[in-house]
DNA sequence: ATCTATTAATAAAG
DNA sequence: TCTTTATTAATAGAT
């Protein structure tokens, strides 16, 4: 300290101060883009580092993704973040979708679940349809996955898509059943199984995890 | 930092020192249990906060997924941490599955992708059946997405796992089927696909946006 | 959870 | 972008 604090008042003496070093800065949008630019770079390194960092230090397994505000993709994880991803969405299927039967214990926490969910939905482009399977969602007290939402109250136009949606689904499945059947099989092992994550709407899943 | 100082001498004559402050630490496993634990507490929380501060100061989009060795999870996104990993999935499947053609701009960042992939891979619960489908991808130059994989050299017990995996996913497409096909729809708007991601294996795509 | 003394991250400028 | 300050912000260790 004393040592730095001399080198300091050297430096002063000798030469004009050439920076203003660090300013405090208000945490609001950058308006300069320059600025912001590399602050973006910076302080998205400084994340990266962070979370490797934590890794480490603590035996935690991490993802971190960002996308610029041009919409870059930039990504980083432990062991690596395809692996996080898969371990995030199988535990967001298995915890909140079918929900458990309600107990005392986690009645609180599953309110607040649905809050959140709702409030999350919200930012999604097709507002109203997602609120009606919300709704619907709701008024399932235990069991079903997604696939099992109501349809019913779907407006034909929505039901189209859907439709849609599963007869590619269908065709592609189709065809590669008959590829495979072309073979055949004893039994045996695992694989690795390409609809790990089937059941999943990552958009349409109760949280009851979240920071903030 | 002369008020700064006065206080620190101030305080050091009041009293005893009693703390020796931030000390240095090498960035390997914390051994003591109870100092990992907190130090995985304050640093997630840290973490988050820069997530957090990168998206309001930059116009980016974030998301963090964070398990701790005993494998909670904890996660944070701006906007949303499912609407992030949307895009990501989007973004990792537009992309890279069905490779454009190989120009001299890109040529290297290609390779480096496949390396990094394979990489990635080996991490698999399933090297060898991975590591196969690797290697026939490998060889297709462009077009075609995973499910286009040649699946001929796969091992008899391979294909039971996998057939069977494919059994369970018509089984569920069709029940939905029956039941859409039951009402019927003229044409129309957009909805929420429920299988948006349905064409990605999230732990078998290229990359290439990644940190270390 | 709170408190420092320190290290680490980073804003500004080149 | 990379580098160099001067400063703020994060956090290790202890309670």
């Amino acid at each position: 300290m004393d040592a730095t604090d001399l080198n300091r008042q050297r430096h002063q003496q000798e030469t004009r101060r050439t920076s203003k070093g660090r300013q405090k800065i208000e945490i609001k949008k950058v308006e300069k883009e320059s600025n912001r630019y590399v602050t973006f770079s910076k302080r998205k390194n400084g994340l990266f580092k962070k979370a490797t960092e934590l890794s480490t230090l603590c035996g935690a397994e991490t993802a971190v993704i960002v996308f610029s505000e041009h919409r870059k993709l930039f990504s980083c994880g432990q062991p690596d973040v395809d692996k996080v991803l898969d371990r995030y969405l199988a535990e967001i299927e298995r915890v909140p979708n079918n929900f458990p039967p309600i107990t005392n214990n986690n009645i609180e926490r599953q309110l607040a679940n649905k809050q959140e969910y709702a409030r999350s939905l919200k930012r999604l482009e097709d507002e109203q349809t997602v609120a009606k399977m919300i709704g619907n969602m709701n008024n399932m007290n235990e069991g079903g996955f997604w696939w099992d939402l109501p349809i019913d109250n779907m407006e034909q136009d929505e039901l189209e898509a859907y439709k849609e949606s599963m007869e590619q689904l269908k065709k592609n499945v189709i065809t590669r059943l008959g590829l495979i059947e072309a073979n055949n099989a004893p039994s045996g092992s695992r694989i690795v199984n390409p609809f790990i994550n089937m059941k999943e709407i990552p958009s349409l899943s109760f949280n009851n995890h979240r920071f903030q």
